[in-house]
DNA sequence: CGGGGTAGTGACAGTGACTGACGCTACGAA
DNA sequence: TTCGTAGCGTCAGTCACTGTCACTACCCCG
């Protein structure tokens, strides 16, 4: 029925965060997340490849985003801290989706196969940061670590403001980078 | 057709492996799988829970292996220097199983699916061996970086260890921790 | 204003992963 | 020998996902 293509694309989301949360991911079906979205469970698959991945839809809007910011990042600063400017970049949009994140944050948690393709999404996020601290000439293995513990510590932030309404994201990730910067600091050796 | 059950699995494991390398994952059927191996698809599905799994079989036992060594290390070292020997003492099984081992590298590598389970089974392995460090006392945060990082410092040196024939596998874990002490001296800030 | 291209969709048929239920048989213990 | 059980075969069924074709709303160009 939706015209825009666009449209009929976040009901699919909507009405699939909604029974996987009410019911639990296994226990409905492609069909039912299309009928609440007033579509064919074809449709469905016009749109997502599988029935994960339409509570992945904007990691990939992020993911640009954060290698866009990375890359066009002027200074000359180490990596961690180059990361830690994309995120609070790119913070405004989660900000703005916390209604759709945090179900969606719950419903992964409490679900192995969405919890084992966040995970890949996390390994692919890490690569693209990777390469692009690459690109800003950072040295292979290093922009590797970077780019793997600046996610977790994004990721790890995101589950605070989450589970803490009260804070900011903003906030949430200066403290996070903040333990991780004493962290290392207290490693040496 | 074969009696003791574990026969029957053994097969199926080697059926499997095969069938991923000769047509891909995605074009071999469980079907086939269990065919090769002389059974029934059902019985594939009693011994193992789903397609991908067949080819983490033994990751289970490695597991508990590296938990136990672990928790069994008498002296007062460092977390990484004691998963360090941890993965030297599993070293010996990973050596002995070399002909299934590289296959199942090179298809997990070329499989999207697999890959993603293959992460799965690694923050499993993981958190494991962060709770055995946390047992001995090491500190929550402490014991899971240090898990982590060991554990990627082992795959790192099984990886190495597969595409490179000539030197055991621990060669290779020498080198790799080796390398992993100079990083971390080098990054002190 | 009319006609053709196109993007989004519905309808339908089909494959393959996975599950539940039931019955059979080989084998070890009593 | 008999009985319990573990491993297996068989069958039916659900559901994720795919290929194909036809339809319709919209958009652009003439």
């Amino acid at each position: 029925m939706p015209r825009s293509g666009e449209e009929a694309r976040r009901r699919l989301q909507q009405a699939a965060l909604e029974l996987y949360g009410e019911r639990g991911f296994d226990r409905t079906t492609t069909a039912e997340i299309a009928a609440r979205a007033g579509v064919t469970e074809r449709t469905f698959f016009r749109h997502f490849p599988d029935k994960r991945e339409v509570l992945f839809d904007g990691e990939a809007a992020l993911r640009a985003d954060l290698t866009r910011t990375v890359a066009d990042t002027p200074e000359d600063l180490p990596p961690l801290e180059v990361l830690f400017r994309a995120f609070r970049k790119a913070a405004g949009i989660l900000e703005g989706n916390r209604a759709f994140a945090e179900p969606r944050l719950a419903v992964i948690a409490a679900t192995p196969a969405l919890r084992e393709r966040d995970l890949a999404k996390a390994a692919a996020m890490a690569d693209a940061l990777a390469a692009a601290l690459g690109e800003r000439g950072v040295e292979d293995r290093l922009a590797a670590l970077a780019a793997h513990v600046g996610w977790v510590t994004f990721h790890h932030a995101a589950g605070a403001w989450i589970r803490e309404s009260a804070r900011s994201l903003d906030e949430h990730l200066d403290e996070a980078f903040a333990d991780l910067r004493a962290l290392s600091a207290e490693a040496g050796g």
